[in-house]
DNA sequence: ACCGACGGGACCTCCCGTTGTT
DNA sequence: AACAACGGGAGGTCCCGTCGGT
């Protein structure tokens, strides 16, 4: 039934290309609607494809689940990661995932990911339902913070982050600031709240990241 | 349907124990399971009681959620209340209503919301699914927030918080902060990364809040 | 799941009734159809009960097959012991087993098993699809030969039958006559196949089952 | 859709083999499963070949199911016989029928039939399910029938059997003998009922059919 | 000659809510 | 006040058969 990447990566055939644009409309769909909370109706309206068709390429409902999060979870990495290789300092790649999040310019149902932020939505309704939402969810999370690990660490080494700092603390900081952001922003449909932990989170880089003397030299949102 | 007050408020009738004990588990379990996911077979089994009896106090399983979710929300908002009022100062106040969150020492699985915070759960919850869900959680986090105003308002109003911060603002970092703390203490089961948010507050009140001659007098995490 | 025999059994409840008749229903039903085969929609039109009803009673479609058949298992021991019981000599008893398969003069389509005997029939389905019909038309089966044992047995030490006979082979032997003869008879619809292994028992039991001396002195068919 | 035998009988085309391979793994697996109950998903993990290659071959499963049936019938009819070649004598003949069932020396999972007769299989799957199976069944029981009222009518003309001896009614006996016989030891995996029942028909050989005069001249088991 | 891909429908299960009964 | 019993329907899975490629 893992019809991923079997025939070569170059020419995908028809059924792959089914199979991808199926679990990228998943991704769309169960991110509002929770990964397990969408019915395969749902899913049929939202891809155009039939009850039939889809048990061709995902064995359940729940492994159609599983593999729209995993894409989910890898479209909002690699928006953090092109968000960062934009600047060299830590500190304002820190800033700049914060900014990944905002979709204030886009409209709030653009792309890609209507519904909040996939590592939360999935870490929040797996304590409802399932075990595996749960497992999945937690290596998202995982993923992120290691990601942040890195970069402090990078910083310190650097020099652009004092020394002293804990960079799991930090990490784990960043991450329920900006989570606790976009929950926000989501509820509300007002992306002022992320701009609000925005500015604290640039006072925070100023008054306990950034060596002393280096203060101040950046834009300030 | 609405038996809630009807005869007196003095001696409740068996009829008002029972629904009151239903919408004490309820809580407990849809704030696991989901206000809308948790199924009428789950709440008879958490209950004890049969559907006849369920439908006898409440119209709808939608309404008895809705009930549940009030009921969750005004414990959570009591807890914080409680917490608040063993301190007197504006920013330790603030720090109070975080660790009212941490039940590292009544452990994970205790009373009184397994599951996170419903006010985050519901918002969370509310995207997929209902709008009803949605107009409550709105509601609440806008008590939650109103509050954190409140207390900062007074705080500046008593000295104890620089006169120039924006209640606003600070209000929605807090939430923020502490919500995004929740969902990462709940997701592994492990309070450490809230109390990692815990110390990333008191840096920020001292940095930012207090008046700067009163820095630093009072417990450190 | 289990209403079996709950509340005494003097005063069967409704669901009780209703309950005993949809087996009985099925037990119709699914000798026909197959115990496996049979649908739940043949059970709903069969039962004249509705589908959300049946799963009140019974935990899935499985469950209800087996409670058919051993419902149909019991009915047709019951019909061969009251056979039995009409007769003294043990090689009457013995013919009087086949004539309780001869629903010649009720018709082929009467009651009680439109569909043949229930435990061949679900040891044929048995090999298809079910390890618990399995489990099952081994037990009837089982029943069967050792009822027909303690005949034989009976037979020899009241002298009705010769010393010398085994039988457990001659339980054997019956069986495989009996349930072929229904074979042929159900197939053709037609009920002289079962008299001519009538015939033949007949004169077995002369040739090899009564004493040497008694031979023939009772109805031949 | 008929392509059984258009391109001359000598060098048979690459689709008449694998058409016949096709028939041949589903004679197999339906005298399992059912004829009517094996699903076109499992003939196409049987056989090895797609669905879009199966329905090149035959118009529907149904189609294929009695093309199955056929096959098995013809096999059986064939290996009976085979059986009664290696006899000159009727009586030797019948007898041999019988043990042209018992694969108690190639074992229970032996081939070529699996499940037991298919005539008996498909007499009773017929009642269920499908008209088409039924008369399938009849013919072939027919034909099995009409054999042994040959050999038995051979028999009396050759001397081999007394005159008196209808044939019809010997043949039901020997039929229903027999597939009770194959039932009970497929049911129990256990081929000494059938060894009984074996038994059983040479002494009525001996008893009924064979000349006064010429008892006793052959193997017994 | 065969396979991959898909549509539409039937199946079993479970759900929610109502009603009659105790 | 509570329960047992039931109806109607939605949900997830799998089925059979067709069609376009190759």
């Amino acid at each position: 039934m893992n019809h991923g990447s079997t025939a070569s990566g170059l020419q995908p055939t028809k059924g792959q290309r089914t199979r991808a644009e199926i679990v990228r409309r998943c991704a769309q769909l169960m991110n509002r609607h929770g990964y397990m909370a969408a019915s395969v109706s749902q899913v049929v309206q939202a891809t155009g494809i039939q009850k039939g068709g889809l048990y061709r390429h995902f064995a359940s409902r729940q492994a159609l689940a599983y593999e729209a999060l995993d894409y989910a979870v890898a479209q909002i990495r690699e928006r953090l990661l092109r968000a960062m290789q934009g600047h060299a300092n830590a500190c304002d790649q820190l800033l700049a995932m914060l900014d990944a999040y905002d979709f204030s310019e886009e409209g709030i149902d653009a792309v890609p990911f209507v519904g909040g932020c996939p590592i939360m939505n999935s870490a929040i309704e797996s304590d409802h339902a399932d075990g595996g939402l749960l497992e999945r969810a937690r290596a998202a999370m995982q993923g992120w913070h290691e990601l942040l690990v890195r970069v402090v660490d990078a910083g310190i080494r650097r020099g652009e982050i004092r020394p002293g700092v804990d960079p799991h603390r930090t990490a784990s900081t960043f991450i329920a600031c900006i989570e606790g952001g976009v929950m926000l922003a989501h509820l509300y449909a007002d992306f002022s709240h992320l701009q609000a932990v925005r500015g604290h989170l640039a006072n925070y880089i100023d008054d306990r990241l950034r060596p002393a003397g280096a203060a101040g030299r950046r834009r300030q949102s």
